[in-house]
RNA sequence: GGACGCGUAGCUCAGCUGGAUAGAGCAUCUGCCUUCUAAGCAGACGGUCACAGGUUCGAAUCCUGUCGCGUUCACCA
């Protein structure tokens, strides 16, 4: 069904092409704001000059026209410089029997030669478990791909596992030194959590041995760099990339313990993986595309024998691509990470990094390089940048202690729907199951809610004390409606028809109104990499529903095509919360 | 210092490529459960859209400058 704005327009065109001769006017159109009457507005201003008329008449003019010859327009007015059309039942009637029968409407279905995206998120280090930082990350990367799906893309959504380096030596040391041989099965912890209760240990008896060092006379630099433990962990790292298979071997099991613990948390939060990449794996790579680059030119080496790139025609610096040594720096292997994902998946045509906007720079710089490397696909990379998540007293700092823990904070919020739920007392019929799956969707709800509906590029301030809202505009109160509607939908008798030969009051007719725009809100939002659009929108619709079904009688209505009507708009709501809500991977119950 | 991002009600946030009197939630205060689920509805209170210029019929929105907050500019990742 083509759009009202679009039929409108075309209807528009019309006119002032056979009035004024006017080929391509600029036609604007909104929605009419509340105070006036009217359903769809268009904004005379613009044309004002090239049809030499004042608002008024040339308001009167179309408005006269598009009464006449738009079935769509049932009558208008002109305010100042508005023209405000009002749109017949029939439209808005018509509009739902279309909705209504399709699953996900508005949500394009990939086709086999649609384009493959691949969409990077989560990418956590193995040293300790996954935090709130992590949480947005993931609830981020994960709404995006749902997202770019709903606009007809093949996505794979795929990680970085930063499985490598000094930070899981930290913890593989600590564990040999002071771990008694404990294991997930034996402690009872989840995997991360055990090797991250190492890596904090590691860090204490670190410090204490640094101070003892200080204190001993030596001068902090000194000190710093003769740590044993450091010295130790450091000796660690060269016998794992010797392929020291002692090393190698504890390095698979406590990274398997970690592994073990990420998947638990990721199902908690309804995430999964299509795809892994390992750094341990890619971390050599790129080095040969670095040669590359510099028999084209692209790059040039300096006499100690480092290569870089010169971006400064660009308005950024001169960037290191590889060490003097020969070995590979961090870009080295995103660029290595990057053609190899290609390699392995030649049907992407695109790639999503959902990475914090700290690493704003380094991204832009990726992006440069594989362009001027010349990749067919390097036009189509996307840096999802995002907030920091910090708390009332600054950022999250692991070393402070302050670090959310995401378990912890999933389970705090599963608890604080329990208690809620318990005081609204309406789960008596629930067993123990069902009760427990009413409270995941709900904290979860909530929380993945609280998240996404803040606009990816600002930070979000979390305070973990004042608990995380279940009133307003929060998801419970998106999932509250939709069971609401559910337990209007378990009451009905018989099969519901469509009559399109009724009268609309206005709480119906600014559903379907909002739900009309649902197509173009799901394109914008790809568009825009932007989840929070989602939020946005499913907030209003729910205030919109909320108001109606609170003012206006369902079964109490007058006559029986009426609340056939009522009870199909009802549908088409619960169907639309569905569809959106699944964009941001919040699960809806029947009844709460 | 350069670059990037942000600055809207006491707090947390919406406000699309400029459009009518800047919107929600929380908090505070009033009403509404004998009728479809009160995690709700109806209403009140609350704003020099950081500041100053500019562009124009019109600016929270675009441009310039200033201030504030954050990030970044490593042969770290």
């Amino acid at each position: 069904m083509e759009s009202l704005e679009h039929v409108l327009s075309q209807s528009v065109k019309h006119f002032l092409s056979d009035r004024f001769g006017l080929l391509e006017p600029p036609l604007e159109f909104q929605a009419t704001r509340k105070d006036f009457e009217g359903d769809i507005t268009l904004v005379l201003f613009p044309l004002l000059k090239l049809t030499r008329l004042n608002p008024a008449v040339l308001g009167a003019e179309i408005g006269a026209f598009l009464e006449e010859y738009s079935p769509d327009v049932s009558h208008y007015n002109v305010v100042s410089g508005f023209l405000n059309l009002s749109i017949s039942d029939r439209y808005y009637l018509s509009f739902l029997e279309g909705f209504l029968k399709v699953k996900d409407y508005g949500h394009r279905t990939p086709a086999v030669d649609s384009p493959t995206i691949m969409v990077e998120f989560s990418s956590p280090n193995t040293n300790k478990p996954l935090h709130l930082g992590h949480i947005r990350n993931n609830l981020l990367g994960h709404s995006v791909s749902k997202i770019l799906e709903a606009n007809g893309n093949h996505v794979i959504k795929t990680q970085i596992i930063n499985d490598r380096g000094i930070h899981i030596c930290k913890s593989m040391l600590a564990w040999q030194y002071f771990g008694e041989g404990e294991t997930p099965e034996s402690t009872g912890l989840k995997g991360d959590q055990l090797v991250g209760k190492y890596y904090v240990l590691f860090e204490t008896k670190y410090r204490k041995q640094l101070a003892d060092l200080v204190a001993g006379g030596k001068s902090q630099e000194e000190a710093e760099k003769s740590v044993p433990l450091l010295v130790e962990a450091k000796q660690m790292l060269r016998q794992w990339e010797n392929n020291d298979p002692e090393i190698r071997k504890l390095w698979s099991q406590m990274n398997q313990w970690v592994y073990d613990g990420f998947e638990a948390t990721y199902k908690s939060l309804g995430i999964d993986f299509d795809s892994y990449f390992y750094e341990s794996e890619t971390y050599l790579l790129g080095k040969s595309i670095i040669e590359e680059g510099l028999n084209k030119g692209v790059f040039y080496r300096k006499e100690d024998g480092s290569v870089w790139i010169d971006l400064t025609n660009e308005g950024l610096d001169e960037k290191l691509l590889l060490r003097s040594d020969g070995t590979a720096v961090y870009i080295t292997q995103d660029i290595g990470t990057a053609t190899q994902r290609v390699a392995d998946h030649p049907e992407v045509k695109g790639m999503v990094y959902t990475v914090g906007n700290e690493q704003d720079y380094h991204f832009k710089v990726l992006f440069l390089v594989l362009q001027k490397l010349g990749y067919s696909w390097a036009d189509s990379l996307f840096h999802l940048s995002y907030g920091m998540v910090d708390l009332p007293s600054g950022k999250m700092k692991s070393r402070e202690g302050t670090v959310v823990d995401a378990d912890d904070l999933i389970q705090r919020m599963k608890n604080t729907a329990k208690k809620i739920a318990a005081e609204h007392g309406k789960i008596e019929g629930f067993d123990e199951q069902q009760r427990n799956s009413l409270f995941q969707k709900i904290g979860l709800g909530a929380l993945k809610y609280f998240i996404l509906k803040v606009d990816p590029k600002k930070r979000i301030l979390f305070d973990p004390e004042a608990s995380v809202d279940f009133n307003g505009n929060t998801g419970p109160f998106i999932q509250y409606t939709y069971a609401r509607i559910q337990s209007l939908i378990r009451k009905i008798e018989g099969k519901l028809e469509l009559h399109l030969d009724l009268s609309l009051v206005d709480k119906e007719k600014e559903i379907l109104k909002h739900l009309s725009t649902y197509t173009v809100l799901i394109k914008t939002a790809g568009e825009q990499y932007s989840p929070a659009l989602i939020a946005n929108y499913l907030y209003d619709l729910v205030k919109l529903f909320n108001s109606f079904y609170q003012n206006v009688s369902i079964f109490g209505a007058e006559d029986q095509k009426l609340q056939s009507f009522r009870l199909l708009l009802c549908q088409g709501v619960a169907n639309n919360i569905e569809s959106a809500s699944g964009l941001l991977g919040i699960d809806l119950p029947d009844s709460m």
